[in-house]
This record gives C-alpha cells, sequence and structure tokens, in this order.
DNA sequence: GTTTGATTTGAACGATTGTTCAGTTAAACA
DNA sequence: TGTTTAACTGAACAATCGTTCAAATCAAAC
C-alpha cells in the first residue's frame, strides 16, 4: 500500500469547504463557480470532485456541519434543572456568541435555503427546528410558572431569534460595543419583551 | 408617427418586472436567467433589452421600486404630532402590514444586497438607513420624555425592525392568525421590549 | 529504488449565460 | 392605402458553467 489514507486529503477537504464557506457567504451560491473555489485553495476545478459529488453536496455539507455545531454547542451549555429566567438568559447570551463567531455560516444557513436540494432542506430545517424548540421549551416552562408573560409562545419564539439574529447585520469585530455589552442589551431587551 | 408612444410598452414593462420579482424572489438574482425571465412574459431575452439597460439594472430598479414605495407609504402615515407611544404602535403596525403584503420585494430587498453593483448598494443603503431613522427617532423621543426605557437607540431600532421583519419569515395568507392578531402580538413584545 | 495508489492536472463535453443586432411584424398616422 | 416606427424575433457572440476522465504527478511503503 502507498501513501497514508488522507495524506493530503485532511488537509484539501477542509480547505475547500472554508474557501466555499467565504465565498458562497461573500457572493451566494448561484454566484460562485466551481473554478473560483479551486482557485482559493490552489487547484484545478475537477480536483474538488475528489471530496464533494457535486456542488450542491458541498452546500448542504457546509449547512449541515454549522447546525450540527449549533446544536451540539447548545448541548454543551444547556442545563435543563435552570429556572427559565436564567435558562433565557443563558440561551440569549448563548445565541449571540455563538452567532457572533461566525458570519459566514450564518448568513448561508439563512440566505441559501431555497438553493438546498428538496431531501437537504428538509434535513436542515429539521436542524433549524430543533434549535428554535429549544427556546420555545424555556419559554413554555416560564409561562406555565408565571414568570413569562406573552401571547404566543411560537410566535415569541421566532421573533427572538430573529431579533438576536439581526446583531450579525450590523456588529463588527472592534467596533464601539464589547460582546458582553452587546449580549448585556439584548438580554435586557428580550427580557422585558417576555416581561420579565 | 406611428404607434402611440408605449402602446405596448406601458403593459410589458411592468409585467416584466412582475416576473423579475416574483423568480428573483423564489431562485435568487444569480440563479435567474434573462431567459426564464422572458419566457415568463411570452417574450424572446432580446425584448427584455427595450425596457432594461442590463440584468443589474432590473434588480436596481426592483429594489428601489420598493424602497420608494416604502418611504412613501410611511410618510402617507406617519403623524409627526404623535406621542412616543401611539408613534411607536402606529410605526409597529405600519412595518408588519407593509411588509406582510410584499413578500417577494421584502425578501429580495433583504437577499440580494450583495447582487448591487456598488453605486446601487449605496443608493438603496441610503433608503433603508432613512426608514430606519423614522424609527429611531421615535425611540429617542420617547427616551427624553422617559416613556421608553431601553440602553441604545441605535440598537434597539435595528433589533425592533429585525423582529418586526422576522413575521415575513413564517406568516402565511390564511394562517391561524389573522393580520390584526399578529399586529397585537408584535405590538406588546416591542412595546415591553422598550419598557413602556 | 521500485512499486503503488492517492492526488491532481488539463483538456474536453454539452449546456447555458448576458448581451447585441439586423431583420420582421404590426399598429397608428397621413 | 401607404408610410412610419415602436416592438419584437431569432440567430449569433464570446464567455462561463458543472462535471468527467485519461494521463501525469507525487509521496509513502516495501
Amino acid at each position: 500500500m502507498a501513501r497514508t489514507q488522507g495524506s493530503h486529503s485532511d488537509i484539501t477537504g477542509p480547505r475547500i469547504r472554508a474557501a466555499a464557506r467565504v465565498l458562497f457567504a461573500r457572493h451566494g451560491y448561484a454566484a460562485v463557480s466551481m473554478r473560483q473555489i479551486a482557485s482559493e485553495v490552489g487547484l484545478q476545478a475537477g480536483a474538488l470532485y475528489n471530496y464533494t459529488a457535486d456542488k450542491q453536496s458541498l452546500l448542504a455539507e457546509l449547512m449541515r456541519e454549522h447546525m450540527d455545531d449549533l446544536l451540539e454547542a447548545r448541548a454543551d451549555v444547556n442545563s435543563p434543572a435552570k429556572a427559565p429566567l436564567e435558562a433565557l438568559a443563558e440561551f440569549v447570551r448563548f445565541h449571540i456568541g455563538f452567532h457572533i463567531e461566525r458570519p459566514d455560516e450564518v448568513f448561508i444557513a439563512y440566505m441559501e435555503l431555497r438553493a438546498l436540494a428538496p431531501e437537504n432542506f428538509a434535513e436542515i430545517e429539521g436542524l433549524r427546528r430543533q434549535y428554535e424548540n429549544e427556546l420555545e421549551g424555556i419559554l413554555r416552562r416560564g409561562a406555565e410558572a408565571g414568570v413569562f408573560v406573552f401571547e404566543d409562545a411560537k410566535i415569541t419564539t421566532l421573533a427572538v431569534i430573529a431579533m438576536l439574529t439581526g446583531v450579525n447585520t450590523w456588529y463588527r469585530q472592534g467596533g464601539r460595543l464589547s460582546l458582553e455589552e452587546v449580549e448585556d442589551i439584548y438580554w435586557n431587551m428580550v427580557r422585558r419583551a417576555v416581561g420579565a
């Protein structure tokens, strides 16, 4: 046998995904060619097909990876025993921190859903629903406990997530506010919004 | 002279923009070809160039039209004399109503900013800033009057708009909630979020 | 130092892209 | 009716697209 399996492969694969991530985020999936991605990595376009079945799979894998990271990171932090108010605070800070660190991934995950083939779309959508359910659970428990006041748990969930994810549209590293200050501001808004 | 100016033109022009609007919203600017747009209107691709300089101008005009509509509709409703709390309620209901009625335009306006040439981008961004300033003004006046409580006017503005625009991601005509119910729910959330 | 197989090249493919333009069509005027 | 001209067609253009694949290249294993 020659060459240990993946001697270059385990370097090139991630580099391809990294290049695709940046380019997809910047210009959009449809506007980026396989040749652009390859050029960024220093390869010819044909070489990409040693690492991905096709362009669509490359996008789907980026999204899947991002959603898996999100759910895993969330699971690491989550402490189900916490009281609703503290659980909500924890969720808000986690969401902002995680999303601010991954602007490209977040951009792709939100913008390129329509570029996914139906089966990939269904899978990613399921993972997203799973994440939303974490927040919805916190809100419902808080409402039952009388800690939160709102009209509709589902809509409040989506509204809070939309508000939090909106950070990515304006936040820039090294701006006038630190991550902690941003988290504080949003946490206060969310807390008030759910009547706590 | 022959043929009254625009005998077909004033029909075909809007039809082209309408087709482009639907297709751009559904598949994205980069993924839609001039031939697809033409086919939707029953024309050959070449005929489109009687109505637009190029594909980029078609997108820019759709966005400009949308933002102009938004600012104009807002100006029609706006009553500067209103107290901050009522002005905010008015803004929230206006924003949701306007955006829910134009899902395609809103989708394009948010997703295709990166597809704009720099000069078009600057123009559209300016119009958007103009709209955001309306809300920011209300918030600032309310804070000065002691009616609202928040940490940062600019961030609160962006957070509220992100939350409100989020309606478009889930609202479907004929769903379980009427427009009025949705407006009520969001108004309560916004009101609480700004401490009123 | 040769063998071996993972890795990459480079060319080719059919299809499609945005855009141009000479020529056709048909409606409105004289 | 004949003329004028806006509106549109249909073909062509150079460029680029995603993808395939035989051949070349490389480094590790023997």
